[in-house]
DNA sequence: TGAACACATGAACAAATATTCATATGAAAG
DNA sequence: CTTTCATATGAATATTTGTTCATGTGTTCA
């Protein structure tokens, strides 16, 4: 019965299927869990993590950014833009230069609870 | 003076120099950051979060992890690899059956903050 | 001891991703 | 209008990473 459809994707039998029929029931949409997998990806990166907690202290332009992080202009510009892409900082422009800043300031809560995870383990 | 640091490493001169030295001092340790962008990086991934979503209801084999994520046991066996390296995974045997589950229940609260604010946005 | 089963693992492959290089845009200043 | 400067962007490259396939390990049971 759900042995049949089971065998097509998957090379297991399932040995507890109460548990995982509960299992199943009680877990977030694929949507959200989607969602939240590409939000952590966008924060686990060096770089960008960097970026997120220097524009944390202060709104920064991309070239004090890229003297901070000593990397080139381009590689900062180019992770600013997917930090905004996943709405997580927005920019000002004042004349030649562009502002960043955080557009998220709650994010910073789970940044911290990261840096706690890895910083007692 | 300081321009010529920046030279080597980075094509942009610096514009608020006190801006990057005020952030600098208040950045992490560089081996934090790296530290907690490694963690994001384990938790950004659309299979590992389901598995610990997954293994926040309940403890669960191998087998059955893979007939709930419709994926089969080879690639499931390797990401509980990565989670265990992680140290957010861990396995009891009772005889042939590996149950894995949840090494630090802490980090859920993490996971659900991301849940959160994708949920919202 | 040997077959059957649950799981682990290494190699191979494909896909995603970060950085660099070259160049384009857009604003200010001469 | 032309030059200069800050930033953006596309293409190319290199590296990382997720999944699959084949096979190995370890346990149970006949």
């Amino acid at each position: 019965m759900s042995a049949d459809k089971n065998m097509a994707v998957c090379d297991c039998t399932v040995i507890h299927e109460e548990t995982v029929d509960r299992v199943r029931k009680e877990m977030p949409q694929d949507k959200l869990l989607d969602s939240s997998a590409d939000f952590f990806k966008v924060v686990g990166d060096r770089t960008r993590i960097r970026i997120l907690h220097a524009l944390f202290q202060s709104e920064m332009c991309v070239c004090d950014i890229a003297v901070l992080l000593e990397m080139n202009q381009s590689a900062i510009s180019h992770q600013l833009r997917v930090l905004k892409q996943a709405g997580l900082v927005k920019y000002r422009r004042e004349g030649k230069i562009v502002f960043y800043s955080l557009d998220d300031e709650h994010v910073m809560n789970i940044l911290d609870q990261g840096l706690v995870h890895v910083g007692h383990k």
